[in-house]
DNA sequence: GAGTTTGAAACT
DNA sequence: CAGTTTCAAACTC
């Protein structure tokens, strides 16, 4: 707890110097971590910030860059860059490190628990163990995907029971994955992760209470079961390998997302961040303590008495400091530093847990926007995706770090770990969207959302690194859900549009089969060159292509862009020969309808065709079976047309775009899930199969779409009733009004909170 | 897996 | 801005 407390405070420290570099934080972090006699000042912090509940948001923030060090973000948009540029060097440091302090937290831990902690030696003994645990799962994980994959039922418990314990929160803040991301990457990221999955699954299920429990137990089931094909072995197989690399992935992503939440406006981020770090925290904690441990440490009570801010700040600090933490061990590889994360993150568990529950609700709703935006994202990122997607169970799938997580029972975490990172980063890319366009004025490019989801699953397909077979399967199955960008690049050296992975702003990683690629963090200087070179060209280069109705309107003007799928490709298509119907078309590609801005011939688009024919479909669709949607594109949907943008993050489902291609992964990509949860989640979990999702949209384009109008929508959706409505065919707009209120009855309660605590995202969406 | 098609991106 | 070329994804076989 105390640790915990402490890293927190040292936390919020640092997020109040914001500005102040990561340094600051390292020692602050170091200094708090390595002594406890701080602890009364960071508990005093800590106290504090229970009463400021910005602070939390913007310590997330400010963790974020702090827990990384300041490293220019390659990709990252401008305003971006610098969170991804901390993410680069989380992931080179965390990379590197990550194994090595995986193993020596684990070893480190575990002496540590065995040391005397500055805590009472039961709460020691308790978090310690809790922590050797987890740093035991982090480790298994990394080694053993496998591990628990094995073992469904305890997976499937596990995971099912975090997923609603945490189901309610993760939903609900967005924000909070973020820093959850950024900081708890390395541990309670893969935690976080898998219970963000779960969650996001979940959630929808949640609302159903009881009846939801058993689908999410389901829902989990299958996860496990989607998981555990195949696929996933293989993916698990890397996972093993990959599990250090995920987590600094995962880390990478988040730090994105902190970034993004810093990078946006201050308010946003404040309100959001703190909620994304706090939901990050608890679910860690959630995990953490549905793992293994059963802890109530005094920290719950730290936590109850601290408001659910607060809570968010311990989160954050937790995942803080555990990047912190690792980060000491990388740099120090001493014990203390270990032993001091291992206790904050057992720490924050337990308050997490009880503080979640009590605050879950506000957290909750942001967790649920965050995460939808996230695996919208994600999915949108590759309409590949849809087709895995549709099936939560391929978001978790989605990272072939899905499959490592799942792996492992413990993997359920780290499956929810490996959403979560999924999560994060697509919460990240929401986030980024939203805030984006204030920063960039330019629209958030979806490319960002998904770069962020892409850098994660560049970074797990890395992780996986298996042979090109794997990467294929990723592209083909995983990837494309995931959202993982993998390019083939041969002349462009990834430093152009050309390049998807370049487009995404994300750094090119292992499953991508480029040559002399360039699209790496090592040449970062040259990366962020060349971004600039086409921004100055052309500002909204690496914007998200894919608008959301209004925005579209707007610029369209079409009456089209009004239907459902009010979403629409920015500049439009000029698709010749394809009628709009492959993915060869930007618009189809995006999911979204044709628009006036289409110079296309002989339109067919079936999500809308230019003529403003096509919106119809989307709601019959989403009603009908997938095969009911396909059909209609198939068909001609010319008269059908299909999804909104929304849709087809909603139907991320999957209706694979590239019907060849095999489905998905089953697991969905954990965006894809993740995605298709919280839109339509409550289909996809319960009927994933039913929902047709359009072609999985490449572009983030959900997020742009969820933004305005939707955020409310969102949260609405959060909640697993929300979501289901906003998974609605209609989409978002109209059922997340109706969901919104909440359906999500049982979980419910937590997301009436969340509704409450809500306001901070929407003025996220006020943003956009 | 190789080859073709397609349309965006880049270039002129 | 239009036309052409380049490029890599999508698609086909």
């Amino acid at each position: 707890m105390e640790e915990g407390g402490e890293i927190i405070c040292s936390a919020k420290e640092e997020k109040e110097v914001m500005d102040t570099p990561k340094r600051s934080k390292n020692t602050q972090i170091a200094t708090s971590i390595g002594k406890f006699e701080e602890s009364p000042v960071f508990n005093f912090l800590n106290n504090l910030s229970p009463i400021k509940p910005v602070k939390p948001m913007h310590i997330s923030q400010t963790i974020n860059p702090l827990s990384f060090t300041t490293l220019p973000a390659v990709f990252a948009s401008p305003h971006v860059s610098s969170l991804r540029e901390s993410r680069f060097l989380r992931r080179h440091q965390l990379s590197d490190p990550s194994k090595p302090e995986f193993s020596s937290d684990e070893g480190i831990t575990v002496d540590k628990s065995s040391e005397p902690t500055k805590k009472s030696d039961e709460q020691k003994e308790n978090l310690d163990p809790r922590a050797c645990e987890v740093e035991k799962n982090v480790v298994e994980f990394g080694e053993n995907f496998s591990y628990d994959c094995n073992s469904p039922n305890s997976n499937l418990r596990s995971s099912s029971y975090l997923k609603t314990k945490h189901m309610a929160e993760y939903a609900c803040n967005p924000s909070r994955f973020v820093p959850f991301g950024e900081e708890g990457s390395q541990r309670g990221i893969y935690v976080s992760e898998v219970n963000q999955e779960g969650i996001t699954q979940i959630d929808p299920n949640k609302e159903p209470s009881s009846c939801d429990w058993e689908s999410l137990i389901s829902d989990a089931s299958d996860l496990l079961v989607f998981e555990s094909p195949n696929d996933y072995k293989k993916p698990i197989d890397q996972g093993s390998s990959l599990c250090e690399k995920d987590m600094q992935k995962n880390l990478d992503a988040f730090a994105p997302n902190e970034q993004f939440g810093e990078g946006n406006e201050q308010e946003n981020l404040s309100t959001q961040p703190g909620d994304g770090s706090e939901m990050m925290v608890n679910f860690e904690t959630n995990d953490m303590i549905d793992g293994s441990l059963l802890n109530d440490p005094s920290e719950k009570m730290d936590s109850e008495n601290l408001s659910g801010l607060y809570r968010g700040m311990r989160r954050r600090c937790l995942v803080f400091d555990m990047s912190v933490a690792r980060r000491k061990h990388f740099d120090d590889n001493s014990g203390s530093d270990s032993s001091v994360l291992m206790q904050s993150d057992a720490n924050v568990p337990t308050q997490d847990q009880q503080l979640v529950l009590e605050k879950t609700g506000n957290d909750y709703s942001r967790c649920v926007l965050p995460v939808i935006g996230l695996h919208l994202n994600a999915l949108a990122t590759t309409p590949k995706d849809y087709k895995i997607a549709n099936h939560e169970a391929s978001a978790s799938g989605r990272l072939l770090i899905s499959p490592t997580p799942s792996s492992s029972v413990h993997f359920q975490p780290q499956t929810t770990n490996q959403d979560f990172s999924n999560n994060s980063l697509a919460i990240v890319a929401f986030s980024e969207q939203q805030i984006e366009p204030f920063e960039n004025c330019v629209l958030p490019p979806m490319e960002d959302d998904c770069q962020v989801s892409g850098y994660i699953a560049n970074e797990e397909i890395n992780q996986s690194s298996s042979p090109k077979k794997k990467k294929r399967r990723l592209e083909q199955g995983v990837e494309g859900e995931s959202s993982c960008k993998r390019c083939n690049c041969k002349k462009s050296k990834c430093l152009k549009l050309y390049c998807e992975c370049f487009a995404a702003g994300v750094y090119c990683v292992e499953p991508c089969a480029c040559v002399d690629c360039f699209n790496k963090p090592i040449h970062e200087d040259t990366v962020l060159a060349t971004r600039k070179q086409i921004e100055s060209r052309n500002p909204l280069a690496f914007a998200p292509k894919v608008v959301r109705g209004s925005d579209s309107l707007s610029e369209t003007g079409d009456d089209s862009s009004k239907t459902p799928a009010s979403a629409r490709h920015k500049r439009g298509c000029n698709c010749k020969k394809s009628g709009c119907l492959k993915k060869y078309c930007e618009c189809y590609q995006g999911g979204v309808g044709c628009s006036i801005n289409c110079r296309c011939e002989g339109c067919k688009n079936a999500f809308g065709r230019k003529d403003g024919s096509g919106v119809i479909g989307t709601e019959l669709e989403f009603g009908e079976d997938e095969t009911t949607t396909e059909h209609a594109l198939n068909l001609n949907t010319e008269s059908v047309p299909p999804a909104t943008p929304l849709r087809a993050v909603r139907q991320s489902v999957q209706r694979p775009f590239s019907s060849k291609k095999k489905p998905p992964r089953s697991s969905f990509p954990s965006i894809g899930g993740s995605s298709s949860v919280f839109y339509d989640s409550s289909q996809s979990y319960g009927k994933q199969s039913s929902f047709p999702p359009p072609p999985p949209p490449k572009f983030v384009e959900h997020f742009e779409t969820i933004g305005e109008d939707e955020i409310p929508e969102f949260l609405q959706c959060v909640s697993p009733i929300s979501g289901i409505k906003m998974s609605s065919p209609n989409q978002k707009r109209v059922s997340p009004p109706h969901g919104v209120g909440m359906s999500p009855g049982g979980l419910r309660s937590s997301r009436k909170l969340i509704l409450q605590s809500i306001p901070s995202f929407p003025s996220l969406t006020p943003n956009q």
